[in-house]
DNA sequence: GATGAATGAGCATTCATTCAT
DNA sequence: CATGAATGAATGCTCATTCAT
């Protein structure tokens, strides 16, 4: 049990989440995304969180509910994170082509950042989706693809961005990033994604320029 | 119960895998398929798909082995299936953009013609991929995976493509259509993937266009 | 939540257990009838009379000590309830053929007033008779036998009531009664108990009558 | 473990379930009961069960399915035994005066003969009358108070029972019996049921008597 | 007196797998 | 090849109770 790769990840939830002060609540979190990262999600049970968390069940149950709240606070947390670290960038964007750049080249950061979170939140998507937060989970989604719609929207009004239909914008952006990043967090392939950042951004802008 | 669509997709199975004569062992693996894409992979007991085949569990387990057993068969009949779809196209092709064009349509008409294998091949990989045919299944990919560098070495020969680092080609030429894929799989998108094949197909060739 | 109930029962409560003075566990004990009611005894958790006494778990083991102190505090304040009610109507009887009646009908009339309280003794007495209470629970039962069986007595030496086991008159007397109470009370027939008033105050008679 | 006990027990089930051939669903039966009679139905657990029926956590489940579908099994046994007994007694009777004479005194022996089965019914009521098997006991009971009814009818017919409300007839003729009973088999009176058959049946006939 | 976070023993139930027939 | 009763380790979760504040 690595105390320094610990205190990250909690640190990282305390950005992400705010209204968890509690240091054990955020411990709990950080030893759970181990487990789900080492075992995967259905392998992974409250036993081996509470032995590593040195905590208690009840503790765990008090704190999130059931397995279920678990992975669904942890997954909000790592959308969190995620968004905190590509909003500002996106909206320090000048051009349509620097916000391409800086929405791919985020992403591939973020992922080589928190390979943990990131293959947590590939696999629990599933999950989140189909429990009680579903409906979170929606909101939040739709939020973040108005964002990118709007953006996208100027950039056709000033011509540099082809009218395409507006359900495929986002797979155009981010899918050729998402799918090397899914090679790359399950080992199947080397390089590191910010390696190929040019690679990636060149792409999603030739996908969508006019 | 559909019975046309059970036998549909036990012929399915036929193409795809003609050692399995047995027409038992074919209807166990269609009535699996049902089943892993109504309850999830691990939600699906030996319990249920010997309910709904009207089989037997001893049965089940003189086929298939195992339940992981049973997983990877049914994944290695999906991969099979789509590869006889994919593989006649692409040889087809005489020039690199009809190449491209006949694997992103063909990928996504094979996603719209079989969506319930093609919901089981994006969950089973994991699975499959950390299980005791982990090897099989590296071959197969290797397999796949250099026919594609190939192809990709004769259009960078021919000018047509650019040499871009070698683990980046898969990403650039499937990633968009992908991620387009399992949004309508999982349903937040409506449009079905043939209605942009162009667009996605258009995508994937200004990625690796000279 | 209906506040008048509340009340009432509340009210009872101080009639029949005097020492209980503090309106908030007087409501405590009110709230855990409603629960004990309908969830049943082993069913109902301490967190559910938490939430719906609008108070904490701290709060209601200091009043009173356990799961089980909270059911013999309730157990005893019924019985005082329903002596309350019995007691001066028979202690007014000139004859046995009125202590009879006042004895059934007073019985039957307590059981409608107060369904809740009468369902939760016929549940709770074997909990109290199993529990450290038990012999409180002994002597109240002695007390109240002794006397009916004083006033039994009596009329055996005036001739009016015929000698039998003494065991057996409790339930010669008020069986009937409580046989079609309980049948009541689960809902198994419809007329109320006092509507037969009469028919079981007759039977209670005659089967006792020299 | 008392051998004989169990064995009789088993023969009892086999008698009243006819259907149930195989020994080992008997044995466990059997047992449920003894751990069901000591402990209470909440606190007897499935792991009881299994260690003193000697078998596994799963044949329990496998024949029964659940605790609940236990207790409903058992309680159904019970209710076939018991009615095995008293059933041709009563339709040996010739006029309305023997059958109460035979309905109570064979209550009485019954009670006598297995307490086990006896305090099981009492307390076992309200959780099977709860549960998914409550239809099935209501068309039970609809049938036994049919009976009851028809015979009932005759005898007023005949001039010989009076007319009273009809929802007030198996109170009258059973209740006192029950609640001795109920006495009895949690030790709060000693003597035995049949002890005092007479004065039971006497009391029960001069409620009901024209 | 009041509070509620923490505890952890204990429970019903599940389910892949085996194996005798 | 087919069958299905039997197995039992393992799991998520409950809930009465404690105790520091």
């Amino acid at each position: 049990m690595s105390t320094e790769n610990l205190s990250e990840t909690q640190h990282l939830f305390e950005r992400a989440e705010p209204g968890v002060r509690k240091a054990h609540k955020r411990h709990i979190l950080s030893i759970a995304l181990d487990c789900f990262d080492e075992q995967g999600l259905e392998a992974t049970t409250i036993e081996m969180i509470r032995e590593r968390a040195a905590s208690s069940i009840g503790s765990i149950y008090h704190h999130f509910g059931s397995k279920e709240g678990l992975v669904a606070a942890l997954y909000f947390a790592a959308l969190d994170d995620q968004l905190a670290l590509i909003r500002p960038r996106m909206q320090g964007a000048a051009r349509p082509r620097q916000a391409v750049d800086a929405l791919v080249q985020t992403y591939l950061e973020w992922v080589e950042r928190q390979p943990k979170l990131a293959r947590f939140m590939l696999r629990a998507r599933h999950a989140v989706a189909g429990g009680p937060q579903s409906e979170t989970l929606a909101e939040r989604n739709k939020e973040r693809y108005g964002e990118l719609l709007q953006w996208i929207q100027d950039g056709i009004r000033a011509g540099e961005i082809r009218r395409l239909p507006s359900e495929t914008y986002a797979s155009l952006l981010i899918g050729q990033s998402e799918n090397y990043c899914r090679a790359w967090l399950s080992g199947r392939v080397k390089g590191s994604p910010t390696t190929y950042a040019e690679v990636f951004s060149e792409a999603s802008w030739r996908a969508i320029a006019a």
